[in-house]
DNA sequence: TATTGTTATACTCTATAACTATA
DNA sequence: TATAGTTATAGAGTATAACAATA
């Protein structure tokens, strides 16, 4: 086992924790999803396209922070397994709507998120737990404000 | 602009905060690392290795959470820019050790680095800020608890 | 027999440029 | 003229399997 002062100067720094922590973290999610055949991303989608049934690709992508480049993508694998569907609103854009079949996939996703969010938080000691929520979304406006 | 409920469930979510706090602060700090023509993987190499003259490739990765299988792509452009050398230990293991170039060139990447994590910990909202470092400590072990 | 370094390969996420067709 | 969707492409990080050389 290595126990270098490196690693205690590494440990000391958010900008790497906040790497590293986000990078253990998705490993242990997508692990989770992985019977559910939908990868972090992909659920991003689906999550966001289930909470409203007027939202165009462009739309979903602002809201999960995807770019519109790389929704294709994304979506063609969901429709593909019948998770979601186009609805064309005029010639050009059309909205993403969730089948039947995506609500109850959405749903179950909804169980392992819900489950992993709670083990999540649990890993954090209890006096900082609250903090983390708002620090984070702060840290996610860096650079907007 | 979108203004979905979506969007508020999201940011209800540790896991999706984490996911975009991380994304949005490496876009940043590559941004700010890129003069210095270092990707952030290769500075944590330099950063590990230059804490320690004897670690190995497999040392580094066990300390910078990455796989060995992964160093050669790391330290080989390292090596070509002259900013490491390869000093064999026995006839497998090899020193990975910062030449003057590399650490002039840590040098001048730990202000760029200070800078950084000082606006990074400036974004979160005082009374959180010390929270965010102990909490992320803790979700870096999630699953080696 | 186990370990180190390496190669090959693949997957996920993210990014830019440029095209098309429509508004 | 600007926008939505798309295509193509590339880069960065991470993962597994397998091999040769050495311990």
């Amino acid at each position: 086992m290595i126990e270098p002062k490196a690693d205690v100067a590494l440990a000391e720094l958010p900008g790497y924790l906040l790497r590293r922590a986000a990078s253990v973290m998705m490993t242990e999610f997508a692990t989770r999803l992985a019977p559910l055949d939908l990868r972090i991303s992909e659920l991003t989608v689906l999550f966001v396209a289930g909470s409203d049934d007027q939202l165009t690709s462009s739309d979903i992508g602002q809201v999960a922070g995807i770019k519109r480049a790389n929704m294709p993508k994304l979506l063609d694998p969901l429709e593909q397994q019948g998770l979601i569907r186009r609805e064309p609103l005029d010639g050009r854009r059309s909205a993403i709507i969730l089948t039947d079949k995506g609500q109850t996939r959405l749903n179950e996703a909804r169980k392992v998120i819900t489950e992993f969010e709670a083990d999540l938080l649990a890993t954090v000691p209890a006096r900082h737990r609250n903090h983390l929520v708002p620090a984070l979304d702060a840290l996610r406006n860096y650079g907007k404000g």
